[in-house]
DNA sequence: AAGTTACTTTAAAAAGC
DNA sequence: GCTTTAAAAAGTAACTT
């Protein structure tokens, strides 16, 4: 595993050492995080990038490195938030959010849009709520044809939303903050979302 | 084709000026009791005009930044009327401030929605990342400006230099929305 | 639950840390 | 990179009432 940097690893310059502390700091981030290889993979081959373009000069290279595995998870579609990363790495979201933006423009990185979909089983889990509400989320969300309603909102607040009204439509006992907390939306979110997914859903 | 024409309004000028000599910003500072000057924070002084409704930043070099007008000749007019109360209040000023429009900032109505997603997949240099920030930032070219589009059809251009890159802009933008059928009109 | 205020993003200049 | 200014877009957040 982590081949992506052993391969590279043995020309023992600065660089070498720059990826040494790259390492060991993503896969700290992999056990708080819960991602697989591939994604860890995917962010050493992105932080790699980002330092032979000479991005890491002047810069936090921590910052960086929590970015480009943002910018990882975002690739595979691993329902991660900039909130999730910036706990696990002690770095401020806006920092992290700014780098990854970078990353983007400077490495010509073309991301998959969020889909909410995605975010509901990890919100499911954190709440504890049960395999058939999280499969009627989905069906909400997909019935509430996503691009109409969705456009420019937060993907966890429409999965929040999506998983609230599944709760009480199944009577599973879950309150609109037991939903937003796991989520890490407020309830006025929740409650915003499930007002647009009331009108296209015609609940 | 467009069914409706963009509706474009300047929301902000940004304007830079020299008056070519040094500046006393503490005895403006005692000669206008209502400036804010905070030298540990800031180098620059604040001067707010009530019309028109805008704020200039003086600095000792004499060098200025206008903020807040509505349009390039507001600006110029602002930054005229900072030196002629900077004159009035006991403040010599030789020369008359040479002005350079440095940023135009506007918002624009298209009239239609805009289909956000499909945009953020088709538009070059483009990013749509809703856990940030709910519109799509667009970097066009030519012009050298930057536009955030919203689903409801409304723009934010900003970047421009001359009022005029703003239209190009926006026309640019329109045009390229309705080629790749990006646009939604009721 | 409604209201208010405030912060997110974009651009640009100024002088200095 | 930061500090300060202004302004719009729409979403989200944090307080009050």
């Amino acid at each position: 595993r982590l081949r992506t940097w052993d391969s590279r690893s043995q020309v023992h310059e600065p660089v070498d050492r720059n990826f040494r502390q790259a390492f060991s700091e993503l896969d700290r981030l992999k056990d708080k995080l819960a991602v697989g290889d591939s994604v860890i993979e995917k962010a050493a081959y992105i932080y790699r990038k980002a330092l032979e373009k000479g991005l890491v000069r002047g810069r936090s290279i921590s910052a960086l490195i929590a970015s480009a595995l943002y910018a990882a998870c975002r690739d595979t579609e691993t329902p991660r938030t900039l909130k999730d990363i910036g706990q696990a790495s002690n770095i401020k979201r806006k920092d992290i959010a700014r780098c990854y933006r970078l990353l983007l423009r400077e490495l010509n990185l073309k991301m998959p849009v969020v889909d909410p979909v995605k975010c509901i089983s990890r919100i499911a889990s954190k709440a504890g709520l049960s395999e058939k509400t999280k499969r009627k989320a989905t069906k909400i969300l997909q019935t509430a044809e996503e691009q109409k309603i969705s456009a420019g909102k937060d993907p966890m607040g429409l999965a929040a939303a999506a998983l609230y009204v599944a709760c009480v439509t199944n009577g599973e006992n879950k309150t609109q903050r037991d939903v937003a907390e796991a989520a890490g939306v407020t309830e006025v979110t929740i409650r915003n979302r499930y007002k647009g997914l009331k009108v296209a859903l015609n609940l | 084709m467009p069914q409706t024409k963009p509706m474009v309004s300047v929301e902000n000028v940004v304007a830079s000026a020299d008056v070519m000599q040094k500046m006393d910003l503490n005895d403006i500072t005692r000669k206008f009791p209502d400036v804010e000057y905070h030298p540990d924070s800031f180098p620059g002084l604040v001067f707010r005009l009530k019309t028109p409704k805008t704020a200039t930043l003086i600095f000792t070099s004499g060098k200025m930044v206008c903020t807040g007008s509505k349009s390039e000749e507001l600006a110029k007019k602002a930054v005229k009327t900072v030196v002629q109360d900077l004159r009035k209040g006991g403040i010599k000023v030789k020369k008359n401030a040479v002005v350079t429009i440095q940023n135009i900032v506007a918002s624009i109505n298209l009239g239609g929605k805009i289909h956000l997603e499909q945009a953020a997949r088709t538009l070059p240099r483009s990013m749509y990342e809703p856990e940030q920030f709910p519109g799509l930032i667009h970097r066009m070219v030519d012009p050298k400006t930057v536009i955030l589009l919203f689903s409801s059809g409304k723009l934010v251009c900003t970047g421009a230099k001359h009022e005029e890159d703003v239209y190009r802009s926006v026309n640019n933008l329109h045009a390229l929305l309705e080629e790749k059928e990006l646009m939604i009109y009721d």
